[in-house]
DNA sequence: ATTTGTGCAAATCGTTTGCATCTGA
DNA sequence: TCAGATGCAAACGATTTGCACAAAT
């Protein structure tokens, strides 16, 4: 394991990746850690390549692709879905919602304590409640 | 206008669409027929198309695709965005809410008066809250 | 040594667009 | 008449995939 990732309190991170089958390879850790080393983020893939680029590391946006659907996948990240046209990936995987802002294209937390969803009806026959998401549209005035 | 518009009670639609600036082409009107003369719909630009062809109506793909648009934007439609790799459009505009489930891509209406969302913070500086779309995400079991 | 990941480029898929032609007002 | 709509095919942008090579266990 990388020092940094030890630094950075990631053992969880990388206790997490091993216990889903991945293997901690060098972009898988140096996505992670760009992912995880500072506070919460919603990102595209391509914003995370570009950021990859800025800090001189080489990494395919494939790769990108391919380790965001498995962090995913593993409960490490949460998808997004506001824009039809792409993506957004969300570090913080705890209930919360999010304002989102067409005009800029702008994602904000919304604190899962700070928000109630009540008395929704029992879901169809057959069915069980797996997420709710709440996504606040506001607009530029 | 033809005579199963005005049957169907679609006088408000067309006049939406003309209000809009939307000319009520024989593509569209066939659209609209299909869309609203029976109860409220959810579906793809793809199943449009299909319904289309089973009709033995001949629209093109693309056309659908900008009517779906127009639509959406003239208020007739609502875009909802659920799944990232394809879009759905609801005939039914008033507030509400839905079900989601991934396992076999089925959307299920939640009336607006059997859901309620409370408590949000006030948005991001700059902003007015424009809609609150609310996704229960199910699971079959 | 064997399994799994990576990079790259090509393929895919939903959606949009350019343009020549047609249509509704 | 003539602005605006349609059809078709090409263009597009995000995402996935196939395959030869490289790295991890």
């Amino acid at each position: 394991m990388h020092e940094w990732l030890r630094k950075a309190g990631n053992e969880t991170v990388i206790a997490r990746m091993r216990q889903a089958g991945i293997r901690p390879t060098r972009q898988r850790n140096e996505l992670a850690n760009l992912l995880f080393r500072n506070g919460h983020r919603h990102l595209t893939a391509e914003m995370l390549h570009a950021e990859v680029l800025a800090e001189g590391i080489q990494i395919s946006l494939g790769t990108i692709y391919n380790t965001l659907r498995q962090f995913t996948q593993a409960g490490l990240l949460l998808e997004i879905v506001v824009n039809p046209t792409r993506s957004y990936f969300d570090t913080n995987t705890v209930q919360h919602q999010h304002f989102y802002c067409e005009d800029d294209d702008m994602l904000v937390d919304i604190s899962g304590t700070k928000i109630t969803v009540t008395d929704w009806p029992t879901p169809p026959s057959g069915t069980q409640v797996k997420r709710v998401d709440v996504v606040v549209h506001v607009r530029r005035h």
